[in-house]
DNA sequence: GCCGTATCATACAATCTGTATGTTTCTTCA
DNA sequence: TGAAGAAACATACAGATTGTATGATACGGC
């Protein structure tokens, strides 16, 4: 006889409490950083005590890498559905900074991606978070673009990691009060520029 | 009547403990990172003790926040010297771009000034250290460079702002086994491009 | 030479992290 | 079905760290 509702199988505790966790933590690190946030904070805001949070993560590290992928994740799945319909390789590029500057304005991922991440991730595993694809899509736009001129791989790689530099600069700046559509703008001219070889 | 050579002016005393206490720092901060360096480590390291240590810095990112001003002089020390010599506005920017991924090529500087650096002190702050005379050269550079095209002061203000993180992230490839003169190639067509309105 | 102050050392309280251990809930299988 | 075992979670503990408060020593001005 399992009582009224209060039998729920490992899988479903298990999910609910990691997602309770991963949120209150979200929320603590945007506000707060990485640093000033204190475990016991975020199992009281997740109603739950610290025994789970290190059941569920190895440490506090391992958590904000969690969030951080789930968050980066959150970002490509912008990005790839603004990009979906069919563009030429230079308006995908276009259109693309514009998904990701709109993106990067939901609240907390700039401190999460772009701040706290490398910091606390060192800058290798941060751009395997959220550059395992992005850095390939980049240098395929690129190379699409500006084909047949196609600069040697190291030069493309090159000039995609400038480019998704100016982009990450680009969604800080608009985070502190600059314009997005000067700054999309300026994305523009920029990617014609180094397009139009 | 005064012992040997222990009576020091309190001035140098300051002096030189305060400059114990910056090196030790430096040292640790680079090569463990800021959060994984200890106040008891540093004072270790410097042969002081923590008494030292908050006497002459209000806490531990006051004293991180001196050790990245010193830095980040250093850098622009250099910059400085290498576009002393008159050249046109375009080479200028080419050749302070070569000296910026020179002089962060000195151990500790990428961590200390592009990852560490916005996470403890903030982007506000840490633009305030190092862009307080960098972003306005760069963008009396781009506006020369570009003249008479010189697009207006929002305009001008983000292509500086995008170039310099271009800058920023040369620096870190190259930290990371990239090729410096790949990098300074690709910025150096970048100028070019940019500039020729 | 003495008194106030700056410099630095030592001692302390509060907090945090990670682990070890205990308790409850689920799962499996005989 | 009913233990036995494992998973999920709570509690307790040890070590370390930060910032402050207090104490000792050296310097500076009168």
């Amino acid at each position: 006889m399992q009582q009224q509702n209060s039998r729920r199988s490992n899988r479903e505790r298990s999910d609910t409490t990691r997602a309770a966790i991963l949120d209150a933590a979200r929320g603590l690190f945007v506000t707060r950083g990485y640093a000033d946030t204190s475990t016991p904070d975020i199992v009281a805001a997740a109603r739950l005590t610290r025994g789970a949070l290190y059941h569920h993560f190895e440490d506090k590290k391992a958590l904000f890498r969690a969030v951080a992928e789930r968050e980066a994740g959150a970002v490509a799945i912008s990005i790839e559905q603004a990009t979906a319909n069919d563009l030429t390789p230079r308006d995908a590029l276009k259109v693309g900074a514009r998904a990701y500057f709109d993106a990067m304005r939901e609240p907390g991922r700039i401190r999460l991606l772009l701040l706290d991440g490398p910091a606390v991730l060192g800058k290798q595993e941060m751009a395997a978070i959220d550059a395992a694809n992005a850095q390939r899509t980049l240098e395929e736009g690129i190379a699409e673009a500006m084909a047949p001129a196609v600069p040697g791989p190291e030069r493309l790689s090159a000039m995609a990691s400038l480019l998704s530099a100016a982009f990450d600069r680009a969604a800080l700046d608009i985070a502190d009060g600059a314009s997005t559509d000067v700054y999309a703008e300026t994305i523009c001219t920029l990617i014609d520029r180094l397009v139009s070889a």
